[in-house]
DNA sequence: ATAAAACCTTGATCTGAATCAAGACACCGC
DNA sequence: GCGGTGTCTTGATTCAGATCAAGGTTTTAT
Protein backbone atom coordinates (compact mmCIF):
# COMPACT_ATOMS: atom_id res chain seq x y z
CA UNK A 1 0.00 0.00 0.00
CA UNK A 2 1.75 3.28 -0.99
CA UNK A 3 0.47 6.45 -0.84
CA UNK A 4 1.75 10.21 0.52
CA UNK A 5 1.27 12.01 3.55
CA UNK A 6 0.76 15.79 4.33
CA UNK A 7 4.17 17.07 3.48
CA UNK A 8 3.53 15.47 0.31
CA UNK A 9 6.84 12.76 1.00
CA UNK A 10 6.30 9.31 -0.15
CA UNK A 11 6.00 6.34 2.66
CA UNK A 12 4.95 2.97 2.80
CA UNK A 13 2.55 1.96 5.24
CA UNK A 14 4.26 -0.31 7.98
CA UNK A 15 7.72 0.82 6.81
CA UNK A 16 10.22 3.21 7.66
CA UNK A 17 9.59 6.47 8.29
CA UNK A 18 11.32 9.89 7.97
CA UNK A 19 12.49 11.96 10.71
CA UNK A 20 10.67 15.05 10.03
CA UNK A 21 7.75 14.32 12.24
CA UNK A 22 9.99 12.99 14.59
CA UNK A 23 11.59 15.85 15.74
CA UNK A 24 8.90 17.90 16.04
CA UNK A 25 8.00 15.57 19.10
CA UNK A 26 8.48 17.01 22.50
CA UNK A 27 9.59 13.12 23.73
CA UNK A 28 12.56 13.91 21.39
CA UNK A 29 13.42 17.20 21.46
CA UNK A 30 16.81 17.72 22.35
CA UNK A 31 18.07 14.35 20.57
CA UNK A 32 20.93 14.35 18.25
CA UNK A 33 20.83 14.27 14.75
CA UNK A 34 22.26 11.12 14.71
CA UNK A 35 20.03 9.94 17.19
CA UNK A 36 16.85 11.15 15.54
CA UNK A 37 18.54 9.33 12.38
CA UNK A 38 18.60 6.17 14.82
CA UNK A 39 14.75 6.87 15.75
CA UNK A 40 13.60 7.49 12.13
CA UNK A 41 14.87 4.03 11.31
CA UNK A 42 13.27 1.88 13.68
CA UNK A 43 10.25 3.78 13.39
CA UNK A 44 6.88 2.01 11.58
CA UNK A 45 3.79 3.76 10.46
CA UNK A 46 0.33 2.24 10.94
CA UNK A 47 -3.06 3.69 9.90
CA UNK A 48 -6.23 3.19 11.85
CA UNK A 49 -9.80 3.74 10.75
CA UNK A 50 -12.22 5.34 12.79
CA UNK A 51 -13.05 2.95 15.91
CA UNK A 52 -10.10 0.32 14.84
CA UNK A 53 -8.62 -0.85 18.13
CA UNK A 54 -4.84 -0.52 18.39
CA UNK A 55 -4.34 -2.28 21.18
CA UNK A 56 -6.66 -4.40 24.01
CA UNK A 57 -6.31 -4.30 27.69
CA UNK A 58 -3.84 -7.49 28.33
CA UNK A 59 -1.90 -7.75 25.18
CA UNK A 60 1.45 -7.93 25.34
CA UNK A 61 3.31 -4.35 24.68
CA UNK A 62 6.08 -4.42 22.46
CA UNK A 63 6.63 -1.03 21.90
CA UNK A 64 5.90 3.14 22.21
CA UNK A 65 3.06 4.64 20.11
CA UNK A 66 2.89 8.10 18.51
CA UNK A 67 -0.03 9.77 17.45
CA UNK A 68 1.01 11.27 14.21
CA UNK A 69 -2.64 12.72 12.69
CA UNK A 70 -6.07 11.83 14.43
CA UNK A 71 -7.38 11.31 17.74
CA UNK A 72 -7.48 8.05 20.06
CA UNK A 73 -8.78 7.02 23.00
CA UNK A 74 -7.12 4.83 25.65
CA UNK A 75 -10.16 3.50 28.04
CA UNK A 76 -11.08 0.78 30.27
CA UNK A 77 -14.38 -1.23 30.18
CA UNK A 78 -16.19 -2.64 32.45
CA UNK A 79 -17.61 -6.35 32.94
CA UNK A 80 -20.87 -5.19 31.67
CA UNK A 81 -19.81 -3.02 28.83
CA UNK A 82 -19.39 0.29 30.72
CA UNK A 83 -16.57 2.24 29.48
CA UNK A 84 -14.23 5.00 31.02
CA UNK A 85 -11.55 7.37 29.25
CA UNK A 86 -8.60 7.14 30.58
CA UNK A 87 -6.98 9.70 27.99
CA UNK A 88 -7.77 11.37 24.70
CA UNK A 89 -4.70 11.64 22.80
CA UNK A 90 -4.36 13.76 20.02
CA UNK A 91 -0.77 14.43 17.26
CA UNK A 92 2.44 14.16 19.00
CA UNK A 93 1.62 12.68 22.00
CA UNK A 94 2.82 9.21 23.02
CA UNK A 95 0.83 6.57 24.16
CA UNK A 96 1.28 2.77 25.38
CA UNK A 97 4.89 2.91 26.80
CA UNK A 98 3.54 1.20 30.41
CA UNK A 99 4.39 -2.18 29.24
CA UNK A 100 7.43 -1.04 27.58
CA UNK A 101 9.25 -0.26 30.73
CA UNK A 102 7.41 -2.47 33.19
CA UNK A 103 6.83 -5.58 31.14
CA UNK A 104 3.40 -7.79 31.76
CA UNK A 105 1.09 -6.31 29.51
CA UNK A 106 -1.62 -3.14 28.96
CA UNK A 107 -3.28 -2.01 31.53
CA UNK A 108 -6.16 -0.39 29.27
CA UNK A 109 -7.17 -0.27 25.57
CA UNK A 110 -7.03 1.72 23.13
CA UNK A 111 -9.07 2.69 19.72
CA UNK A 112 -9.00 5.61 17.02
CA UNK A 113 -11.88 8.31 17.21
CA UNK A 114 -10.88 9.28 13.56
CA UNK A 115 -8.75 8.09 10.97
CA UNK A 116 -5.31 8.20 12.44
CA UNK A 117 -1.99 7.67 11.10
CA UNK A 118 0.47 5.93 14.35
CA UNK A 119 4.34 5.96 14.33
CA UNK A 120 5.37 2.49 15.87
CA UNK A 121 8.36 2.21 17.73
CA UNK A 122 9.82 -1.20 18.70
CA UNK A 123 10.34 -1.75 22.10
CA UNK A 124 14.43 -3.11 22.16
CA UNK A 125 15.23 -0.38 20.12
CA UNK A 126 13.43 1.99 21.87
CA UNK A 127 15.14 1.01 24.69
CA UNK A 128 18.94 0.48 23.91
CA UNK A 129 18.73 4.26 22.63
CA UNK A 130 17.41 5.40 25.85
CA UNK A 131 20.45 3.78 27.66
CA UNK A 132 22.59 5.66 25.46
CA UNK A 133 20.84 8.93 25.66
CA UNK A 134 19.97 10.79 29.31
CA UNK A 135 18.13 13.61 27.46
CA UNK A 136 15.63 10.98 26.05
CA UNK A 137 15.20 8.96 29.55
CA UNK A 138 14.90 12.64 30.80
CA UNK A 139 12.33 13.15 28.92
CA UNK A 140 10.43 10.11 28.85
CA UNK A 141 10.40 10.80 32.94
CA UNK A 142 8.62 13.99 32.48
CA UNK A 143 6.50 12.69 30.16
CA UNK A 144 5.42 9.60 32.76
CA UNK A 145 5.18 12.19 35.54
CA UNK A 146 2.79 14.38 33.60
CA UNK A 147 0.58 11.38 33.02
CA UNK A 148 0.84 10.45 37.17
CA UNK A 149 -0.26 13.97 37.29
CA UNK A 150 -3.17 14.04 35.11
CA UNK A 151 -4.07 10.58 36.52
CA UNK A 152 -4.19 12.44 40.33
CA UNK A 153 -6.66 14.49 39.02
CA UNK A 154 -9.03 12.54 36.88
CA UNK A 155 -8.86 10.29 40.37
CA UNK A 156 -10.24 13.96 42.50
CA UNK A 157 -12.36 14.61 39.97
CA UNK A 158 -14.20 10.96 39.99
CA UNK A 159 -14.32 11.16 43.99
CA UNK A 160 -14.36 14.29 45.28
CA UNK A 161 -16.44 16.18 42.73
CA UNK A 162 -20.15 15.95 40.85
CA UNK A 163 -20.43 16.06 37.53
CA UNK A 164 -21.40 19.81 37.01
CA UNK A 165 -17.91 20.68 38.53
CA UNK A 166 -16.01 17.63 36.21
CA UNK A 167 -17.94 19.30 33.19
CA UNK A 168 -17.12 22.75 33.67
CA UNK A 169 -13.52 21.88 34.67
CA UNK A 170 -13.23 20.18 31.30
CA UNK A 171 -14.84 23.40 29.38
CA UNK A 172 -11.88 25.43 30.75
CA UNK A 173 -9.31 23.15 30.29
CA UNK A 174 -10.60 22.99 26.55
CA UNK A 175 -10.68 26.80 26.47
CA UNK A 176 -7.11 27.00 28.12
CA UNK A 177 -6.34 24.48 24.76
CA UNK A 178 -8.01 26.53 22.07
CA UNK A 179 -6.35 29.89 22.96
CA UNK A 180 -7.75 31.21 26.03
CA UNK A 181 -11.32 32.10 23.05
CA UNK A 182 -14.69 31.99 24.91
CA UNK A 183 -15.47 29.58 22.06
CA UNK A 184 -14.44 26.28 22.17
CA UNK A 185 -15.74 23.42 19.90
CA UNK A 186 -15.86 19.43 21.69
CA UNK A 187 -13.33 17.87 20.23
CA UNK A 188 -15.03 14.96 20.81
CA UNK A 189 -18.89 13.83 20.63
CA UNK A 190 -20.82 14.19 23.77
CA UNK A 191 -20.68 10.44 24.41
CA UNK A 192 -17.62 10.55 24.20
CA UNK A 193 -17.05 12.86 26.64
CA UNK A 194 -19.58 11.42 29.10
CA UNK A 195 -17.37 8.44 29.15
CA UNK A 196 -14.39 10.90 29.67
CA UNK A 197 -15.62 12.77 33.37
CA UNK A 198 -17.02 9.53 34.27
CA UNK A 199 -21.07 9.82 33.64
CA UNK A 200 -23.76 9.32 30.92
CA UNK A 201 -24.94 11.28 27.58
CA UNK A 202 -28.09 11.82 29.65
CA UNK A 203 -26.74 13.37 32.49
CA UNK A 204 -24.47 15.36 30.13
CA UNK A 205 -27.43 16.33 28.16
CA UNK A 206 -29.04 17.87 31.24
CA UNK A 207 -25.94 19.52 32.86
CA UNK A 208 -25.15 21.29 29.89
CA UNK A 209 -28.94 22.56 29.63
CA UNK A 210 -28.75 23.70 33.42
CA UNK A 211 -25.29 25.58 32.74
CA UNK A 212 -27.03 27.15 29.44
CA UNK A 213 -30.35 28.20 31.85
CA UNK A 214 -28.05 29.33 34.81
CA UNK A 215 -25.70 31.78 31.97
CA UNK A 216 -22.90 30.02 32.16
CA UNK A 217 -22.21 28.57 28.71
CA UNK A 218 -24.30 28.60 25.35
CA UNK A 219 -24.47 25.58 23.36
CA UNK A 220 -25.00 25.13 19.56
CA UNK A 221 -24.12 21.37 18.82
CA UNK A 222 -20.45 21.38 18.96
CA UNK A 223 -19.49 24.64 19.53
CA UNK A 224 -19.93 25.90 23.01
CA UNK A 225 -19.94 29.89 24.37
CA UNK A 226 -18.39 30.22 27.60
CA UNK A 227 -20.05 33.32 28.48
CA UNK A 228 -19.14 33.13 32.36
CA UNK A 229 -15.54 31.94 33.30
CA UNK A 230 -15.75 33.24 36.63
CA UNK A 231 -18.98 31.37 37.28
CA UNK A 232 -17.20 28.27 35.36
CA UNK A 233 -14.02 28.18 37.65
CA UNK A 234 -16.32 28.32 40.70
CA UNK A 235 -18.59 25.76 39.64
CA UNK A 236 -15.35 23.88 38.86
CA UNK A 237 -13.92 23.92 42.47
CA UNK A 238 -16.95 22.02 43.77
CA UNK A 239 -19.74 24.56 44.02
CA UNK A 240 -23.10 23.13 43.01
CA UNK A 241 -25.00 23.95 40.02
CA UNK B 1 19.74 15.18 67.59
CA UNK B 2 21.88 11.91 67.75
CA UNK B 3 20.30 8.35 67.86
CA UNK B 4 21.05 4.90 66.57
CA UNK B 5 18.58 3.04 64.26
CA UNK B 6 17.52 -0.69 64.06
CA UNK B 7 20.95 -1.87 62.70
CA UNK B 8 22.97 -0.14 65.63
CA UNK B 9 24.14 2.24 63.04
CA UNK B 10 24.70 5.95 64.71
CA UNK B 11 23.12 8.85 62.28
CA UNK B 12 22.25 11.79 62.38
CA UNK B 13 18.95 12.93 61.77
CA UNK B 14 18.57 15.06 58.78
CA UNK B 15 22.32 14.06 58.00
CA UNK B 16 24.20 11.55 56.06
CA UNK B 17 23.14 8.15 56.11
CA UNK B 18 24.41 4.74 55.36
CA UNK B 19 24.50 2.46 52.15
CA UNK B 20 22.82 -0.65 54.06
CA UNK B 21 19.42 0.90 53.69
CA UNK B 22 19.98 2.04 50.38
CA UNK B 23 21.03 -0.88 48.32
CA UNK B 24 18.01 -3.56 49.76
CA UNK B 25 15.26 -0.88 47.51
CA UNK B 26 13.85 -2.09 44.40
CA UNK B 27 14.88 1.53 42.59
CA UNK B 28 18.08 0.82 43.47
CA UNK B 29 18.87 -2.71 42.38
CA UNK B 30 21.42 -3.18 39.76
CA UNK B 31 23.52 -0.24 40.87
CA UNK B 32 27.00 -0.28 41.64
CA UNK B 33 29.05 -0.19 45.00
CA UNK B 34 30.23 3.39 43.85
CA UNK B 35 26.75 4.40 43.09
CA UNK B 36 25.19 3.21 45.93
CA UNK B 37 28.44 5.35 47.68
CA UNK B 38 27.48 8.62 45.93
CA UNK B 39 23.08 7.86 47.00
CA UNK B 40 24.57 7.35 50.53
CA UNK B 41 26.45 10.88 50.41
CA UNK B 42 23.59 12.92 49.00
CA UNK B 43 20.48 11.02 51.71
CA UNK B 44 19.08 12.66 54.01
CA UNK B 45 17.20 11.03 56.83
CA UNK B 46 13.68 12.76 58.55
CA UNK B 47 11.59 11.08 60.92
CA UNK B 48 7.94 12.14 61.10
CA UNK B 49 5.25 11.40 64.09
CA UNK B 50 1.92 9.90 63.67
CA UNK B 51 -0.44 12.55 61.65
CA UNK B 52 2.71 14.69 60.52
CA UNK B 53 2.33 16.55 57.21
CA UNK B 54 5.58 14.95 54.96
CA UNK B 55 4.61 17.42 52.07
CA UNK B 56 1.54 19.51 50.85
CA UNK B 57 0.05 19.70 47.64
CA UNK B 58 1.27 22.82 45.97
CA UNK B 59 4.36 22.84 47.18
CA UNK B 60 7.33 22.77 45.51
CA UNK B 61 9.11 19.20 45.18
CA UNK B 62 12.73 19.26 45.44
CA UNK B 63 13.72 15.35 45.53
CA UNK B 64 12.55 12.20 46.32
CA UNK B 65 11.19 10.42 49.22
CA UNK B 66 12.30 6.51 50.29
CA UNK B 67 10.09 4.62 53.40
CA UNK B 68 12.44 3.29 55.72
CA UNK B 69 10.14 2.08 58.27
CA UNK B 70 5.74 3.13 58.94
CA UNK B 71 3.63 3.97 56.60
CA UNK B 72 2.65 7.36 54.93
CA UNK B 73 -0.26 7.82 52.60
CA UNK B 74 -0.72 10.57 49.52
CA UNK B 75 -4.04 11.95 49.25
CA UNK B 76 -6.09 14.51 48.10
CA UNK B 77 -8.70 17.02 50.00
CA UNK B 78 -11.47 18.17 48.07
CA UNK B 79 -13.00 21.83 48.93
CA UNK B 80 -15.06 20.97 51.77
CA UNK B 81 -12.72 18.81 53.38
CA UNK B 82 -13.55 15.12 51.99
CA UNK B 83 -10.32 13.33 51.39
CA UNK B 84 -9.26 10.74 48.60
CA UNK B 85 -5.80 8.37 49.57
CA UNK B 86 -3.99 7.66 46.06
CA UNK B 87 -1.36 5.26 47.51
CA UNK B 88 0.03 4.01 51.23
CA UNK B 89 3.28 3.29 51.14
CA UNK B 90 5.50 0.96 53.16
CA UNK B 91 8.78 0.28 53.90
CA UNK B 92 10.75 0.21 50.64
CA UNK B 93 8.85 2.82 48.47
CA UNK B 94 9.48 5.65 47.13
CA UNK B 95 7.18 8.61 46.16
CA UNK B 96 7.52 12.43 45.58
CA UNK B 97 9.01 12.36 41.92
CA UNK B 98 6.77 14.17 39.99
CA UNK B 99 8.01 17.11 40.47
CA UNK B 100 11.28 16.22 40.00
CA UNK B 101 11.01 15.18 36.94
CA UNK B 102 8.31 17.31 35.60
CA UNK B 103 9.07 20.39 37.25
CA UNK B 104 6.26 22.00 38.67
CA UNK B 105 4.97 21.02 42.47
CA UNK B 106 3.16 18.41 44.19
CA UNK B 107 -0.47 17.11 43.34
CA UNK B 108 -1.54 15.66 46.24
CA UNK B 109 -0.34 15.84 49.57
CA UNK B 110 1.52 13.02 52.25
CA UNK B 111 1.32 12.36 55.77
CA UNK B 112 3.04 9.91 58.18
CA UNK B 113 -0.01 7.28 59.22
CA UNK B 114 2.13 6.07 62.30
CA UNK B 115 5.63 6.94 63.61
CA UNK B 116 7.93 6.96 59.62
CA UNK B 117 11.45 6.87 59.15
CA UNK B 118 11.98 8.75 55.53
CA UNK B 119 14.75 9.19 53.06
CA UNK B 120 15.46 11.99 51.22
CA UNK B 121 17.32 12.04 48.31
CA UNK B 122 17.66 16.00 47.05
CA UNK B 123 16.66 16.67 43.71
CA UNK B 124 19.72 17.99 41.53
CA UNK B 125 21.83 15.56 42.52
CA UNK B 126 19.57 13.03 42.16
CA UNK B 127 18.99 14.05 38.44
CA UNK B 128 22.58 14.17 37.88
CA UNK B 129 23.22 10.50 39.13
CA UNK B 130 20.45 9.59 36.78
CA UNK B 131 21.67 11.04 34.14
CA UNK B 132 25.06 8.89 34.43
CA UNK B 133 23.32 5.50 35.20
CA UNK B 134 21.01 4.16 32.57
CA UNK B 135 19.67 1.34 35.53
CA UNK B 136 19.03 3.54 37.64
CA UNK B 137 16.90 5.43 34.95
CA UNK B 138 15.23 2.17 33.27
CA UNK B 139 14.29 1.15 37.30
CA UNK B 140 13.22 4.90 37.72
CA UNK B 141 10.36 4.17 34.46
CA UNK B 142 9.28 1.25 35.78
CA UNK B 143 8.31 2.56 38.73
CA UNK B 144 6.30 5.18 37.63
CA UNK B 145 5.20 2.75 35.48
CA UNK B 146 3.63 0.75 37.54
CA UNK B 147 2.23 3.14 39.41
CA UNK B 148 0.91 4.62 35.78
CA UNK B 149 -0.51 0.87 36.05
CA UNK B 150 -1.89 1.31 39.62
CA UNK B 151 -3.48 4.24 39.12
CA UNK B 152 -5.14 2.83 35.76
CA UNK B 153 -6.98 0.47 38.66
CA UNK B 154 -8.10 2.97 40.84
CA UNK B 155 -9.75 4.78 38.31
CA UNK B 156 -11.23 2.06 36.87
CA UNK B 157 -12.86 1.23 40.16
CA UNK B 158 -14.10 4.31 41.36
CA UNK B 159 -15.62 4.97 37.85
CA UNK B 160 -17.11 1.68 36.61
CA UNK B 161 -17.23 -0.57 40.20
CA UNK B 162 -19.71 -0.17 42.82
CA UNK B 163 -18.59 0.04 46.69
CA UNK B 164 -19.15 -3.92 47.45
CA UNK B 165 -16.88 -4.96 44.30
CA UNK B 166 -13.78 -2.40 45.83
CA UNK B 167 -14.01 -3.32 49.10
CA UNK B 168 -13.78 -7.26 48.07
CA UNK B 169 -11.10 -6.31 45.58
CA UNK B 170 -9.05 -4.36 48.57
CA UNK B 171 -9.60 -7.41 50.45
CA UNK B 172 -8.31 -9.95 48.39
CA UNK B 173 -5.26 -7.71 47.37
CA UNK B 174 -4.23 -7.92 51.10
CA UNK B 175 -4.28 -11.29 50.84
CA UNK B 176 -1.98 -11.48 48.56
CA UNK B 177 0.23 -9.00 50.35
CA UNK B 178 -0.20 -11.40 53.51
CA UNK B 179 1.25 -14.83 51.89
CA UNK B 180 -2.46 -14.87 50.78
CA UNK B 181 -3.44 -16.17 54.46
CA UNK B 182 -7.11 -16.22 54.67
CA UNK B 183 -6.83 -14.31 57.75
CA UNK B 184 -5.67 -10.71 56.99
CA UNK B 185 -5.49 -7.89 59.47
CA UNK B 186 -6.05 -4.51 58.28
CA UNK B 187 -2.98 -2.77 58.17
CA UNK B 188 -5.73 0.87 58.24
CA UNK B 189 -8.06 1.91 60.24
CA UNK B 190 -11.48 1.56 59.15
CA UNK B 191 -11.34 5.37 58.30
CA UNK B 192 -8.98 5.83 56.46
CA UNK B 193 -9.92 2.04 54.31
CA UNK B 194 -13.02 4.37 53.15
CA UNK B 195 -10.92 7.33 52.00
CA UNK B 196 -8.83 5.08 50.44
CA UNK B 197 -11.45 3.33 47.99
CA UNK B 198 -13.59 6.41 47.75
CA UNK B 199 -16.53 6.04 50.38
CA UNK B 200 -17.61 7.20 53.70
CA UNK B 201 -17.14 4.27 56.96
CA UNK B 202 -20.82 4.20 57.61
CA UNK B 203 -20.66 2.56 54.22
CA UNK B 204 -17.51 0.45 54.80
CA UNK B 205 -19.45 -0.69 58.07
CA UNK B 206 -22.63 -1.57 56.45
CA UNK B 207 -20.70 -3.33 53.87
CA UNK B 208 -18.59 -5.35 55.82
CA UNK B 209 -21.99 -6.29 57.77
CA UNK B 210 -23.29 -7.74 54.28
CA UNK B 211 -20.49 -9.90 53.43
CA UNK B 212 -20.70 -11.19 56.65
CA UNK B 213 -24.12 -12.09 56.31
CA UNK B 214 -23.33 -13.79 53.23
CA UNK B 215 -20.61 -15.80 54.50
CA UNK B 216 -18.12 -14.70 52.54
CA UNK B 217 -16.06 -13.02 55.54
CA UNK B 218 -16.06 -12.81 59.30
CA UNK B 219 -14.77 -9.12 60.90
CA UNK B 220 -13.33 -9.42 64.20
CA UNK B 221 -12.41 -5.89 65.07
CA UNK B 222 -8.96 -5.47 63.15
CA UNK B 223 -8.73 -8.97 61.58
CA UNK B 224 -10.93 -10.26 58.71
CA UNK B 225 -10.96 -14.13 57.69
CA UNK B 226 -11.87 -14.38 53.88
CA UNK B 227 -14.46 -17.13 54.17
CA UNK B 228 -14.98 -17.49 50.81
CA UNK B 229 -12.27 -16.28 48.12
CA UNK B 230 -14.12 -17.49 45.54
CA UNK B 231 -17.28 -15.24 45.80
CA UNK B 232 -15.34 -12.41 47.00
CA UNK B 233 -13.12 -12.61 43.58
CA UNK B 234 -16.35 -12.73 41.85
CA UNK B 235 -17.79 -10.10 44.11
CA UNK B 236 -15.13 -7.92 42.71
CA UNK B 237 -15.44 -8.44 39.22
CA UNK B 238 -18.45 -6.22 39.62
CA UNK B 239 -21.03 -8.83 40.98
CA UNK B 240 -23.58 -7.50 42.96
CA UNK B 241 -23.82 -8.03 46.69
C1' DA C 1 -27.29 13.72 -2.38
C1' DT C 2 -29.20 10.32 0.30
C1' DA C 3 -30.02 6.66 3.32
C1' DA C 4 -28.42 4.50 7.26
C1' DA C 5 -26.33 4.80 11.45
C1' DA C 6 -24.86 7.26 15.26
C1' DC C 7 -25.79 10.58 18.33
C1' DC C 8 -28.56 13.60 21.27
C1' DT C 9 -32.54 15.16 24.08
C1' DT C 10 -36.32 14.85 27.30
C1' DG C 11 -39.28 12.78 30.66
C1' DA C 12 -40.41 9.26 34.28
C1' DT C 13 -38.64 6.27 37.47
C1' DC C 14 -35.32 3.84 40.36
C1' DT C 15 -31.33 3.08 43.36
C1' DG C 16 -26.69 3.08 45.61
C1' DA C 17 -24.61 5.49 48.66
C1' DA C 18 -24.18 10.01 51.28
C1' DT C 19 -25.76 12.40 55.11
C1' DC C 20 -27.63 13.14 59.64
C1' DA C 21 -28.14 11.54 64.25
C1' DA C 22 -27.31 8.61 68.21
C1' DG C 23 -25.32 4.92 70.65
C1' DA C 24 -21.87 1.21 71.39
C1' DC C 25 -17.34 -0.38 71.49
C1' DA C 26 -12.38 -0.46 72.06
C1' DC C 27 -8.16 1.15 73.26
C1' DC C 28 -5.25 4.59 75.95
C1' DG C 29 -2.95 6.46 79.95
C1' DC C 30 -3.40 6.69 84.73
C1' DG D 1 -9.62 -1.65 86.78
C1' DC D 2 -11.61 3.20 85.16
C1' DG D 3 -12.82 7.03 82.73
C1' DG D 4 -12.20 9.36 78.57
C1' DT D 5 -11.35 9.89 73.67
C1' DG D 6 -11.49 8.42 69.30
C1' DT D 7 -13.43 4.83 66.28
C1' DC D 8 -17.19 2.09 64.71
C1' DT D 9 -21.99 0.70 64.07
C1' DT D 10 -26.91 1.18 63.19
C1' DG D 11 -31.09 3.32 61.66
C1' DA D 12 -33.83 6.95 59.14
C1' DT D 13 -33.74 9.94 55.49
C1' DT D 14 -32.26 12.29 51.33
C1' DC D 15 -30.27 12.96 46.83
C1' DA D 16 -27.35 12.84 42.65
C1' DG D 17 -27.21 10.55 38.97
C1' DA D 18 -28.27 5.97 36.51
C1' DT D 19 -31.52 3.60 33.94
C1' DC D 20 -35.38 2.90 30.82
C1' DA D 21 -37.99 4.49 27.01
C1' DA D 22 -38.97 6.94 22.95
C1' DG D 23 -38.62 10.61 19.63
C1' DG D 24 -35.69 13.92 17.09
C1' DT D 25 -31.24 15.47 15.00
C1' DT D 26 -26.76 15.29 13.17
C1' DT D 27 -23.03 12.83 10.93
C1' DT D 28 -21.01 9.51 7.98
C1' DA D 29 -20.30 6.66 4.19
C1' DT D 30 -21.38 5.67 -0.30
Amino acid sequence: MCCRNRHGKRFFTGELYGIDILQTIALFSGLSADQLETLSQIAVRKTYHRGEMIFHEGDKGNGIYIVETGRIKVFKLSMDGKEQILHIYGPGHTFGEVPVFQGKNFPASSMALEPAGIIFLPRDRFVKLLTTSPALGMNMLADLSRRLRDFTVQIEALSLKEVPARLAAYLLTLSREQNNEARVSLPISKAQLSNLIGTTPETISRMFKKMGDAGLIAVQTRTIELQDKEGLEELSESGRL
